[in-house]
DNA sequence: GCATAACTGTGAAGGGTGTTCACAGGAGTT
DNA sequence: AACTCCTGTGAACACCCTTCACAGTTATGC
């Protein structure tokens, strides 16, 4: 027998290797968080193992950072879409801040994994198939983690921009280079945003990136303790950054419905 | 003899003492920008010397981080210092343009160095002293590396404001939480700050705040790579947060002469 | 049913790293 | 000259990653 149940089933072998599979994850993870570094040898004391037995499953310990840094970004991005979703599907603004809000509320307090899958840059080249095993889970979503964040927050932006059209620069206020880099990129996917967009499209692209890096960058900041304790403990900062940013996608009229999400403590439910 | 020269010169030993302390530090940073990792062993190889050696002047690979890390502070301050230098001190918006653009330029030419630095967090307290060997270079200048930029940047920044008066929001503007904190904070630098600004002391140090943290965050993301690659090569988002950043100072009226400092591709010189 | 193949784990071994310690030899002091 | 401090070494221990030959189990095929 092959399949344990009726057609095409996963064999009893390849459950189980799925099963140690989620468990070398699972126990880095739990490592990283209990503040011990992710080390090969750990992961496999920890599980009963000795350390060779896990390149049976992973491909070094190069190739188990990668899988960690996969899972973060899964389980981030999850928890963001639990708070977009909390918003009504057409108040795409809400939606927005709920999200960046989760997203940083994750990172402050998943300190050690956010760190880690920052300092680990969008995997420049080398090891970018190596660690994807044959029966790694779903093959499908093997996309680079980063591109998740893009692909979440640009869904929300597109419907963001769907319903309030708000101004983006025209293709003369920006300068020439990114212009034409992104209008004549072909079948990239930034072109085809582009063309999403219609007829500003640039600049809708421009002013996502331009959010996008500014809420990157203030999460990191107060992650990385680079900034004032008293500024990223009160939030005040962060919800300051949100307000410029979301000021720049046409939020404005909404801020004091919208800073409650983002976490003023006003006296609202 | 103790004294080679005249009265109290530094004996002949700690001479020798501080030449290989700086020797340590040196070869540490020429193999950071080689591509490898500083380890106390290579440091050690590297010198002609086995690694306990490297114990009779730094205490671990810990220490020797931390010390690798203040001295490219160090290093970094004075390329921007160069960069300021060369525009007159009656222009302090153009001086700050251009330590910001020095600052980029610096971290994107030595990006293994400046990662180093910025992965390391204002070390939490616990290798605060350890590396302060008794005979270390200028005791004096022990401060926090982080703190040397703040310095930097808050002179460079309260000369513009003399200059300028450039609007700050009040304190009604800003989050109660903020407001008090600085404010009651009695001695501490911040409230110091807030004093020298004046009536709007809170205002002005909240915008400093903003400025800083959206110049270390483009500069962040650029250099880990989570960025459009194009964006970040053609330094356009670098000019876009910079503008913001100016704005946000006063500075939007003189923006076609600054920008070219920040590096716009214009046809001056 | 039994041989064969595939998978999963172990133990040993080799190559890194950081760190401590006792000890030797030179530099400076008295 | 005797003594003290400083500087460096070698050996040893504790981690780490990685490869390999080998054993045991599990599934597959004849």
């Amino acid at each position: 027998m092959t399949t344990t149940s009726a057609d095409t089933g996963p064999t009893r072998r390849e459950r189980q290797r799925q099963a140690t599979y989620d468990e070398i994850v699972d126990v880095a993870r739990q490592l990283l968080r209990g503040g011990s570094e992710v080390s090969l040898r750990a992961v496999a004391t920890e599980m009963g193992l000795t350390p060779p037995a896990l390149y049976r499953y992973v491909d070094g310990a190069a190739a188990l950072n990668a899988l960690v840094t996969r899972q973060i970004f899964v389980d981030v991005v999850a928890a963001m879409a639990v708070a977009r979703d909390e918003h009504p599907q057409d108040d795409p603004a809400a939606q927005i801040v709920a999200a960046a809000t989760a997203f940083r509320a994750w990172a402050l307090g998943n300190h050690a994994e956010f760190r880690m899958v920052f300092a680990s840059p969008p995997t420049p080249g080398d090891d970018r198939h190596e660690h994807s095993f044959p029966l790694l889970a779903g093959a499908d979503e093997c996309a680079e983690g980063e591109s998740l964040f893009t692909d979440f927050f640009g869904e929300l932006f597109y419907r963001l921009w769907e319903q309030r059209h708000f101004p983006a620069p025209s293709r003369d206020q920006l300068e020439p280079g990114v212009v034409t880099r992104w209008e004549s990129a072909g079948e990239s996917p930034k072109a085809d945003l582009v063309r999403l967009f219609g007829d500003d499209g640039v600049g809708v692209l421009w002013l996502f990136e331009l959010a996008w890096a500014r809420l990157y960058g203030i999460v990191t900041l107060e992650v990385f303790g680079h900034m004032d304790p008293q500024l990223t403990s009160s939030g005040a900062l962060f919800r300051a950054t949100i307000l410029e940013i979301g000021t720049s996608l046409g939020m404005a009229d909404d801020w004091e419905r919208l800073r409650v999400i983002a976490g003023y403590p006003g006296d609202q439910a």
